[in-house]
DNA sequence: TTGAAAGCGCTAACAT
DNA sequence: ATGTTAGCGCTTTCAA
């Protein structure tokens, strides 16, 4: 049987309440009795009972990191910096995979007292946020996405159209016309697809170019599978266009896949642009010119905008931040 | 406040105990009983305290990932597959990212307790697994890696000796003589690379090919960013070669751009093979010959030994299997 | 600066 | 097929 805080009490000849200071960071203590706690914490190997402690404290030390899917690079480099950054501040996190599921991600926002966690962060493409039960979350909650697609919740937030439109507009001043728009969605839904939509279409009013329907296709699968079926459908139609705008990385990364099988040449037949600047976009052939979306800025600011959350007496304002992001200019326009 | 299994129990008019019979599968109710308790449910929108029953049954419906790190592809890959195949069983996964550090490895192992878990999949690249405490484990453990490393644990392995042997075969079997081993490391530890290198070994001979250790080159980072910097500065070397054996994927998709930046073509120049069959290999261009390490398979393995071990008689010896991998042969070699 | 007692919400053991 | 009792290991009063 595993020791007890009863038994180091015992041990070190203190009570339990003293054992329980000691875990829970309280500074007064004779030295001498702090030396006898930490004895008998080591001779018994003794390590706390966290369901005990969240019993009695309602308190869990973990937080729950809800995501579409985890094997896109965007979604697993916001997990690995979330995650690095609750460790550090010593809380566990619980990945959710929900598969963009509305269903799944509503039973798991619903259920974060059975999942046991303080908080959550939510990562959503799928989600309409406007018809969210606010009320009905027993925990704060924080979402992670594309600005614009809510405004009642802490939301760090991406500035993913006017990533877009720097992007679309990088493409119109080399003078290229005929722009592709991989990932179009032209609904009034707050969706990341809506959003990025309309970063494309201000960059050609802009600059004063046509926006010719043809170009607008869309793709229910955001990765690289999806934008390489999505471009190879509008290359059998016989379209022609001088540069894509990839409305994330791996779209763009599959683009350059249906270009090549197509023997286009990038940048010079096609140029190419992506979107999130996900450590693959330094590496694909060539190299992805794209917009850097301050990953690791999002995950840090919502953990500790959540971690705000959890602080008993916190009555702040609902925040809304949105992330620095900037033109990575690479080899593919 | 929000409402116990004891509340339920009251509206329901019957007593917690039924009401806890309810929510462990106990069969034999009567139908108006189970429709009293499930009104009362609805109606009190109760939901359980995972706490509460932690403490009382000893079991917390939790595991631990434990990985180098999620940025990495194949990681995030195997992740995204634990946790979808624990969801399917109901267990939630916490996930730790240890940064390859030994000591944080060993803290993690060493805290189940602490942590909360009922059991854990490790996933190491840089621990030794010869000095692991067996004993002093407080909950089952599975190690998932590269077949060799471990003979004392629950193991699912990956046969990567073998793959990259068969990788490296396909590429002598070209003629190709000078074949770069990248990740190469020639100890007697039970590393993944040492492994793999023993395979690269067993290739050359077979082929009755001689090695030549300028072309045998480590690295300390296995990411794309490593192998694109250890190709880079064997080029600098003035060394000549035919053919990269990668020993993952992510140094092989690194050592594509390597060789693009310095005009070498693949595979007329240099053919290269990778190890894994990560999402990314199909993408690249050219896209990657590799090994299919059976990802999916490890992970879904992976849970369900973990799970056979917390049945509670479960007295079943230690298993090492090992996942099925084939040759995927594309455009590189 | 430390101790004693109560109780968080659930399940195990036994009873019926 | 359902009820009663006890207690898991901690933190939270309250007291000293």
């Amino acid at each position: 049987m595993a020791a007890t805080m009863a038994d180091v009490a015992r041990v070190a000849g203190v009570s339990k309440k003293t054992v329980s200071n000691y875990f829970n960071g309280y500074p007064y203590f004779k030295p001498e009795t702090r030396a006898r706690i930490e004895a008998a914490i080591d001779e018994l190997g003794y390590q706390m009972n966290r369901a005990a402690r969240s019993l009695r404290s309602g308190k869990t030390g973990r937080i729950c990191l809800a995501l579409p899917e985890l094997a896109q690079p965007y979604f697993a480099q916001l997990a690995e910096a979330v995650v690095a950054t609750a460790q550090r501040t010593g809380y566990e996190v619980i990945v959710e995979v929900t598969g963009g599921d509305r269903d799944h991600e509503l039973e798991v926002l619903g259920g974060a007292r059975t999942l046991d966690v303080d908080g959550m962060i939510f990562g959503s493409l799928s989600m309409r946020h406007d018809d969210v039960d606010a009320d009905g979350l027993q925990v704060p909650l924080v979402f992670v996405g594309d600005r614009g697609v809510s405004e009642r919740f802490d939301f760090v937030a991406v500035d993913s159209e006017e990533g877009v439109r720097e992007a679309t507009r990088y493409l119109l001043d080399q003078g290229r016309t005929r722009v592709v728009a991989l990932g179009w969605e032209d609904s009034g839904d707050a969706t990341s697809a809506a959003v990025r939509t309309r970063g494309y279409i201000r960059a050609h009013e802009e600059s004063g170019v046509t926006i010719d329907p043809a170009l607008c296709v869309g793709s229910p699968d955001w990765g690289m599978a999806g934008g390489d079926r999505a471009l190879s459908a509008l290359l059998e139609t016989g379209a022609t266009f001088d540069a894509v705008a990839g409305f994330n990385d791996a779209m763009a990364l599959g683009a350059l896949t249906a270009l090549r099988r197509a023997g286009l040449a990038v940048p010079d037949d096609v140029a190419v642009v992506g979107f999130d600047n996900i450590l693959q976009a330094e590496y694909s052939a060539p190299a992805l010119t794209t917009v850097d979306a301050g990953l690791t800025w999002v995950a840090e600011r919502a953990v500790a905008t959540l971690l705000q959350r959890l602080v008993p007496g916190d009555g702040s304002e609902t925040a809304i931040e949105v992330a620095p992001s900037r033109l990575v200019v690479r080899e593919s326009a």
